[in-house]
DNA sequence: GTCGATGCAAAAACTTTGCATATTC
DNA sequence: GAATATGCAAAGTTTTTGCATCGAC
């Protein structure tokens, strides 16, 4: 990471490496607090804003009020979000034809899909 | 509407319907304003949470602490985000392949895709 | 010892709620 | 006149900022 790892940014890059999809303030809070008993809240915003300024996560927003974050080394993907776990999985893989959808002379850059359904484990369960 | 039209529900759900594409509830205090002076922010968040909980209108996440609303009736389409005028844009058609993406066991429900870019407009101007 | 990072608490921003007034039928 | 909707202001949340202290070199 770019910016200066101490203790408690350690924790919450590892926290965000580590997860099979991205994470919101909260989720990093909870986990990277085993590792660092004491970290405040007001520290994970701050390393989430210099991560993203470094270019070294994204946001993904999920919902209203439920933006997620993700290390930006993982390769073009997209994202599951479970409604029964409420999880957000990265999924591999990408759809063709993102550009025809668009209008005349509007100009892609990027694109994000989010597919919403039931992962896996849940199915299994119910 | 499902929900008892009012004067300001009625600018509320206007300002919905004539917009291209999905609005925040600042967007929506802007445009009613016009048509209800006195508009107050409280009833827009009153009135989207009703029509929300109606089915009527959905919400789009587009960023952190970006969340915009948008009527369902408008039959399935995704958004174009303008990184310059940051406008969001409703587009039609639909990526194919979307669902072969997803890992064994994985059960889909739905879909957005969201795109980033420059919209004509500004495409034009700079 | 200097410099930057942290935790706590206060502030700002965003959203919801309470309540007295206003509006609709 | 009863019932519901509104505006304003207060209360909740979420995110950011200020500041004194702590920690790394």
């Amino acid at each position: 990471m770019a910016v200066h790892p101490t203790r408690q940014r350690k924790a919450i890059h590892q926290a965000m490496m580590l997860a099979p999809g991205p994470l919101s303030p909260n989720d990093i809070l909870s986990l990277a607090t085993q590792e660092v008993p004491k970290l405040g809240i007001a520290t994970v915003y701050r390393t989430i804003n210099l991560l993203l300024e470094a270019g070294d996560i994204q946001a993904v927003p999920i919902n209203a009020n439920d933006v997620r974050y993700e290390p930006c080394d993982r390769g073009h993907h997209h994202h599951f979000l479970c409604r029964v776990c409420n999880t957000v999985y990265d999924i591999k893989g990408c759809a063709g034809q993102i550009a025809k959808m668009l209008p005349a002379d509007f100009e892609m850059d990027e694109h994000e899909i989010l597919i919403h359904g039931t992962c896996a484990e849940c199915k299994a369960v119910d």
